[in-house]
DNA sequence: GAGCTATAAATTCCCACCCC
DNA sequence: GGGGTGGGAATTTATAGCTC
């Protein structure tokens, strides 16, 4: 049943049944609850694509993720979109989900856009310098950075204190007795690489030790990318007596790399992986020490409120937000070998 | 084939009507 | 006269159908 023949049920307008049902002031209560029992009776809900057309908006936000990022097979990212799709479906807006080639970010934005596809956008993995920040900055779209930038004063975002969660990594290595600490991560153009760097040289310098650029390995932002990052670091002439992770992705193939090379976990290197291994790897038990992201998806609703907040026009300096992450022991850190 | 018109379904601005 | 109530018409974009 659409509008029309609702109306000619009820001998009521068009116009006034869209009003009942919209909750506006004009209509009596009597007329609204006639109108709301004859909905529910013959089954009425509005003609979505007919809606967005009045209404101009299509009630769905949208999150852009690279091909080959490998945003689909992590948990995490998962969680968050679940947190994200739960806040929203609970205000009828739905979640959108595109991927695209990472050549082609732009003109996915750009296309979802120009379709009506979507009124703002979370954009994640958000680097240093982000075309994808500048270029909906400029067209003055909603939008929340999960993740900071360089330039990010005048944005709205969601982010966790990469450089104090490093940092508190390795404060905690050093407390072990550890003096050589290595980092693995990702190329620094992803924002929270960068600040996770820094929180490590943070960490060294809080306890009056030199940087140690040779033990920083720069690497794929992959499974393979930290395996082969545990083969240079083992291989060389002094291999270093831990390793932090700066991400889960890299972590897994670390201490899978690790292993293969027949070392023992802490016996042989202590290990901590920045957002832990996932619990769906079969390296999960291991009980790698980790630094916490907490509640992934309550991050998803957090970044559901903040594009609620922006829409409804809340200054955008309230729509900053950035949480602590958490250590969390485990078995993978012990006293460096020989001590 | 180009150009114009009608139509779809819902929202919403503006206004008319009714009754106290 | 004014508040409460409800209706008319414009609006949105894509597309089918019609005329020339």
């Amino acid at each position: 049943m659409d509008l029309k023949q609702l109306s000619q049920v009820l001998g009521l307008s068009q116009t006034t049944i869209s009003r009942a049902l919209n909750g506006y002031a004009d209509v009596s209560e009597r007329t609204r609850e006639r109108v709301m029992a004859a909905a529910r009776e013959h089954g009425y809900r509005p003609n979505g694509a007919a809606r967005r057309l009045a209404v101009g908006r299509s009630e769905a936000m949208g999150i852009v993720y690279p091909t080959g990022s490998g945003d689909l097979g992590d948990p995490r990212f998962l969680a968050m979109v679940g947190g994200l799709t739960d806040r929203c479906a609970a205000r009828n807006i739905d979640v959108l989900i595109a991927s695209s080639p990472p050549e082609g970010e732009l003109a996915t934005y750009e296309r979802l856009l120009r379709n009506g596809r979507v009124d703002g956008y979370i954009v994640p993995h958000t680097r240093r310098s982000d075309p994808r920040i500048d270029y909906l900055r400029t067209r003055r779209v909603p939008f929340v950075a999960y993740g900071r930038c360089d330039d990010c004063q005048d944005i709205a975002w969601f982010d966790f204190d990469n450089e104090a969660g490093m940092a508190l990594a390795v404060a905690q290595l050093l407390r072990a007795g550890h003096q050589d600490i290595a980092l693995v991560h990702a190329p620094t153009s992803l924002n929270f690489a960068h600040q996770r760097l820094l929180g490590y040289q943070r960490g060294l310098q809080a306890a009056g030790l030199p940087p140690q650029p040779q033990r920083v390995v720069p690497a794929e932002f992959t499974r393979v990318g930290g395996y082969q990052a545990a083969q240079t670091l083992m291989q060389s002439a002094r291999p270093p007596t831990a390793i932090v992770a700066d991400n889960h992705v890299l972590g897994v193939g670390l201490v899978r790399g690790l292993l293969d090379l027949g070392l023992r976990l802490p016996e042989d290197v202590s290990v901590i992986v920045y957002d832990g291994i996932p619990a769906d790897s079969p390296l999960h038990s291991l009980g790698v020490n980790a630094i916490e992201q907490p509640d992934a998806a309550s991050a998803g609703h957090c970044l559901a409120d903040l594009l609620q907040g922006l829409t409804e026009g809340r200054p955008v300096d309230a729509l900053q937000v950035l949480w602590q992450p958490v250590y969390a022991p485990g078995r993978t850190v012990g006293p460096p070998r020989g001590a």
